[in-house]
RNA sequence: GGACGUUUAGCUCAGCUGGUAGAGCACUCGCUUGACGUGCGAGUGGUCACAGGUUCGAGUCCUGUAACGUCCACCA
């Protein structure tokens, strides 16, 4: 940075020099420093297929916050980076541009298929990387990790195994949320309900006997072609002699049972219902209990199948028409009725999910939740905020099993063998060469694992486990999580009962939740409003540190946020407001030869800045330390700006235009609060941190691995910050008269100033020259100016003789104005005084407080009496 | 159906363990103030959603209501 600076910060000449030089540097690469206590993080890793949005911005923002202040804090910290390969969504990228050209999945088989999504993730899975990098994310690039890579994938396999072993994976015929469109199961988590308008179909099922028929309703009647039975409730007098009877279904002309089943509500709708066990997951209980029949109807892309010719091919809803039509025609359709009811969809393509029956893995979690329950529950791991707590026990104590095979190709694949001739299945790491029980030729599950499935690995798959490397010794358990409350059953339950089972050790201690990032009316942004903010835009525009720092103010832990242009320009402004601070600073010092140490001698505004200053490193350590990162931010923005910019700055000018010994003191303050003040705000804003503190004196060669500032006792100046305090209040009172009066700024006037603080504003006189337009100052203890504006504040009585300037009739209707006001609140005080209950019952000290003020009321009050009545005169 | 969150100035939001409400933006007035007009100074603007309760005292604690939002469960 030259001493000539532009009177704009330009991001755009700052950023990439400046994380080129960090990388270069190698500051982000974690050392493993068994000496130094470790602070982790893993990134929520992004799936290959996206690109950075808002969600990221905000997340990585947090993460990089906390990283960088805990780096300055002297911790060993890694933020371990990666990327997620994402199945379902990668797999139907690839499928779809195969579609293009004309080619599907068995076109080119597996090992065509899975060079080509290898392909992709080597052209595309670095994208959202460098993309994180122009955020100005701290990441040990060294130690990137893909999901899929070699180590993530022994992790699995391990875990796989062990746990097939224990018993705790197993295989079996279950009814499972399968996805017609992506052609595969999902599990229970990957489907999202919506309301849809639909139709209730009444129904008649007539007796084989001919005595009448049982209605009923559904909102399904193209599933009435896998009908195996209908149910009663057991305690239902109205059917309770009909259970064991013979119905014959409609257009099938199947015979089917009536059961009886608990299940079924006696008071909803006719209580009868239809029983599908191969298209209901309910029914498919019911079917169990009752040893019934599972007819299977559907194809795979939920086509009515070859078994019914004459809805052989339709789609379902093709065939629920054609159906409904049929009933109609054979006399078995009572009526229609509109309904609007719950429909689960494919959480990434949307598409309603079929419940299928079919073969699945599946993880057994009673066994595991518990041990997560209790994690939780004791404090070893705990949600920021924690109301989140809530969410996560009601999931977990009422966790079903986790169907983790995917009949997808890009993924881990299920290492189970199944022996082409005896039938056995063998689980185990690495392809045996033949069936260990017969010798038979053995074929591997063609299925994959669930994307979550190593995900859910991620906090100790990346740092070497199964292995006992150094990293994972020192480093695990990581110490804090970040991320959304969007996927804290997807990954974060998954995570902390995976660490359990598997390290014996929780994954990480605490789990910062944030909000959704919003559109400024509070939408979400997504891709069909099309009302998504892009970040690269937006750091484009205005330079990352005010991305960062939009998204860092106003942000309370759990909440969600709304994003604007205006914030981001009230945060560029900031940033420009420091570079200004700084070009000022600059403008003042010859080259670097000021100490970065404060001076031996401090003023009495040095005294109250560096007071304020110690203050702040406080306050911004412990929010930081709960976590309150948006209530950080705000303490730092409102020194800088308030304390220093509109304060301490103009207070300097004063010396530093005398120059000598006061001057060179005025510039050892203004550069020791500078850059300790950037050193705060460097996690907020590392790129503009970095390019200040390079050009001011500074000891070190990084902000970024300088030392965090540290609260200390000897520069609390409690005393002086109360003296500069009258002062100022001072200062603003003259000001605003003048204002109120009309004064030009370049109009100077004497002002006379009575009071008992005389010494106080004996010094602070200077101060009102330059900041209040005093031509010159007077100090007496027992002023008294005739015909002049009398200003009270608590501390003084300040006189301006600004005799023609003044409207007399004006002034009089202000003093009046005031002397209600200071009425008002002495009446309020008195009445407060009065009540016997607030004298006796409220704290000895805040009564006192309440009688200082009383007094002080009363004494402004007496001075104001006494100017409107010299006025007056 | 269950749980949770939000409701404070025109807008976006702070307000910790209860002691006469704050910021940014917007608005009004003034300012070629030797860092910055992406700025400086001064202002206008709020019975803190509603109703009860606890307390000497409630934006703050408790109970209920309403609106909006989110998550979970789900009756065919």
């Amino acid at each position: 940075m030259a001493k000539e600076l532009a009177k704009l910060y330009d991001p755009k000449n700052v950023e990439d020099r400046i994380y080129d030089f960090w990388l270069e540097k190698n500051y982000f690469h974690a050392k493993n420093d068994p000496d130094k206590q470790p602070y982790t993080i893993v990134i929520p890793p992004p799936n290959i297929t996206g690109q950075l949005h808002m969600g990221h911005a905000l997340d990585n923002t947090l993460q990089d916050i906390l990283i960088r202040w805990r780096r300055m804090q002297g911790f060993d910290t890694l933020w371990l980076p990666g990327t997620d390969h994402a199945s379902i969504a990668t797999e139907a990228k690839i499928v779809e541009a195969m579609r293009k050209e004309g080619l599907s999945k068995d076109d080119v088989g597996r090992d065509g298929f899975l060079e080509r999504a290898w392909e992709w993730r080597r052209q595309y899975g670095g994208r959202i990387i460098e993309q994180l990098k122009k955020l100005g994310s701290s990441c040990d690039w060294a130690r990137e990790r893909f999901t899929l890579d070699e180590g993530c994938s022994k992790a699995v396999l391990e875990v796989f195994c062990r746990l097939y072993e224990k018993g705790l994976i197993y295989r079996g015929e279950r009814i499972i949320n399968w996805c017609p469109h992506c052609l595969t199961s999902i599990s229970d988590a990957e489907v999202e309900y919506e309301d849809q308008a639909g139709h209730f179909w009444h129904l008649r099922y007539p007796f084989k006997d001919g005595s009448g028929y049982l209605q009923l309703a559904t909102t399904r009647p193209e599933t009435l072609l896998g009908d195996t039975a209908v149910a009663v409730n057991p305690n239902d007098d109205r059917y309770k002699d009909l259970v064991g009877k013979t119905l014959i279904l409609p257009i099938v002309h199947r015979e089917i049972p009536v059961i009886a089943d608990d299940y079924v509500e006696m008071d909803f709708g006719t209580g009868v219902v239809k029983i599908t066990p191969a298209h209901d997951p309910n029914d498919f209980e019911v079917g169990k209990r009752h040893d019934l029949p599972v007819v299977n109807v559907l194809t795979p892309d939920a086509k009515i199948n070859e078994d019914y010719p004459q809805y052989a091919g339709m789609d379902r809803y093709e065939a629920r028409k054609a159906i409904v039509k049929d009933l109609e025609a054979e006399g078995a359709l009572v009526k229609i009725e509109d309904y609007s009811h719950n429909v689960g969809t494919c959480y990434r393509c949307g598409t309603t999910v079929e419940p299928r029956v079919s073969l699945q893995w599946f993880v057994k979690m009673e066994p595991l939740a518990g041990p997560a329950i209790e994690a939780v529950e004791n404090g070893d791991i705990r949600f920021i905020p924690d109301r989140f707590n809530k969410n996560y026990f009601h999931w977990m104590r009422n966790i079903r099993d986790w169907c983790i095979s995917r009949q997808l190709w890009w993924g881990h694949r299920i290492p189970a063998y199944y022996c082409q001739d005896c039938g056995e299945i063998t689980v185990q790491k690495d392809a045996p060469a033949c069936c260990p029980k017969c010798g038979g030729k053995v074929e591997q599950d063609p299925d994959t694992l669930d994307t979550w499935f190593s995900s859910a690995l991620w906090p100790f798959s990346t740092l070497g486990w199964p292995d006992d490397t150094e990293d994972l010794r020192h480093y695990y358990p990581t110490s804090t999580l970040v991320t959304g409350y969007d996927i804290i059953t997807f990954w974060v339950s998954r995570m902390i009962f995976s660490a359990l089972e598997y390290t014996g050790q929780k994954p990480f201690s605490d789990v910062l939740i944030h909000g959704l990032v919003r559109d400024a009316l509070g939408r979400k942004m997504s891709k069909s409003l099309g009302n998504g903010i892009d970040p690269l835009e937006i750091i484009d525009q205005y330079g990352a540190d005010a991305l960062r720092l939009t998204l860092a103010t106003g942000n309370s832990p759990g909440n969600d946020m709304r994003f604007s242009d205006e914030k981001v320009s009230a945060s560029r402004n900031f940033a420009n407001k420091i570079w200004n601070a700084a070009r000022y600073i600059l403008m003042n010092i010859d080259g670097c030869d000021v100490p970065c140490a404060l001076p031996e001698t401090l003023a009495l505004e040095d005294k109250w800045v560096v007071s304020r200053y110690n203050r702040l490193v406080k306050e911004v350590t412990e929010n930081l330390g709960k976590f309150e990162l948006g209530i950080a931010v705000s303490k730092l923005y409102d020194f800088v700006w308030d304390v220093f910019c509109d304060w301490y700055i103009e207070l300097s000018k004063i010396r530093l235009q005398q120059g000598g010994d006061a001057a060179q003191d005025a510039k050892q303050v203004l550069v020791y609060i500078m850059s300790n003040t950037l050193k705060l705000l460097h996690p907020f804003m590392p790129f503009i941190t970095e390019e200040i503190w390079q050009t001011l004196p500074h000891e070190g060669e990084s902000i970024m691995i300088s030392p965090w500032p540290v609260f200390d006792p000897a520069l609390d100046f409690p005393t002086e910050e109360a003296e500069m305090q009258r002062i100022i209040t001072a200062i603003r009172a003259i000001r605003n008269r003048r204002a109120e009066m009309n004064v030009a700024p370049s109009k100077k006037a004497k002002v006379f100033i009575a009071t008992a603080y005389q010494p106080t504003f004996e010094r602070g006189a200077m101060f009102m020259q330059r900041l209040a337009s005093a031509s010159e100052v007077a100090v007496d203890a027992n002023f008294e100016i005739e015909g002049a504006v009398c200003i009270v504040t608590q501390d003084a009585k300040i006189f301006i003789p600004l005799g023609e300037l003044v409207d007399l009739e004006a002034e009089r209707a202000r003093l009046g104005k005031e002397i209600a006001k200071a009425q008002s609140d002495l009446e309020f005080i008195n009445k407060k005084l009065q009540n016997e209950s607030f004298v006796s019952k409220a704290p000895a000290a805040v009564v006192q407080a309440q009688r200082d003020q009383a007094e002080k009321c009363k004494e402004k009050l007496a001075l104001l009496e006494e100017s409107l009545a010299k006025l007056n005169v």
